[in-house]
DNA sequence: ACGCGCGTTCTAA
DNA sequence: TTAGAACGCGCGT
């Protein structure tokens, strides 16, 4: 059963929404996705519609990673820590990549993404090169169709003119646009 | 501002 | 299941 977890990080307005799996054999948690809203109510939306499992009802083990890992998103968004993805390779978490980026073409994208250092930035005309396609636009869609912002830092990738251009597909162009300037700054990169 | 290109998803047989 | 239309965190002109 999908259980998830719902923290709501200082210094920056969005919610966010961990999706994940325990076995209460094992100790280790699945993360499947990680959502970010705008609003409470947005958030609450989704978790009306979607009937998960939450966190209380968990196990101490559980508790105890989610808390890990909610200590890592926090010291992200406070500027303490920059990589999210290697910090969380110390914890009991699985990502479960393959099945997250299914098809060739967007598991060569997340490859390059993940080369992507904190600090840094890269655009979706470099991805391309570097993969051999000129499908620009069907990249962007791979990025949208990220189940793991943050962890999969799609955030670093930017328009080869310069503009930020979009994040996660949201429908508040604005506010989209400037979470992921937030997100650049946050990690010292230049833009 | 418009046309293009191309992987993925949606839709209709 | 399969063709084809529609859709996009874009690019070039």
């Amino acid at each position: 059963m999908l259980s998830y977890y719902l923290f709501k990080p200082k210094n920056i307005k969005a919610i966010i929404i961990f999706l994940y799996n325990f076995d209460g054999k094992k100790t280790k948690i699945l993360i499947h996705g990680i959502n970010i809203y705008k609003t409470e109510k947005e958030a609450s939306s989704y978790l009306n519609e979607k009937k998960l499992k939450s966190l209380v009802e968990g196990s101490q083990v559980e508790k105890e990673i989610l808390e890990n890992l909610r200590l890592i998103f926090q010291k992200y968004f406070s500027g303490e820590l920059k990589d999210i993805y290697h910090a969380i390779q110390e914890l009991n978490i699985e990502l479960h990549l393959k099945e997250k980026f299914r098809t060739d073409f967007s598991w060569s994208v997340m490859n390059e993404i993940l080369n992507v250092k904190p600090g840094e930035t890269t655009s979706y005309y470099k991805i391309g090169k570097k993969i051999g396609s000129r499908a620009y636009r069907a990249i962007g869609n791979a990025c949208k169709s990220n189940p793991i912002p943050l962890i999969v830092p799609c955030h670093r990738v930017l328009k080869k003119n310069g503009e930020v251009g979009g994040f996660m597909g949201k429908t508040d162009k604005v506010w989209e646009t400037n979470l992921k300037k937030k997100l650049l700054k946050l990690e010292g990169a230049k833009f």
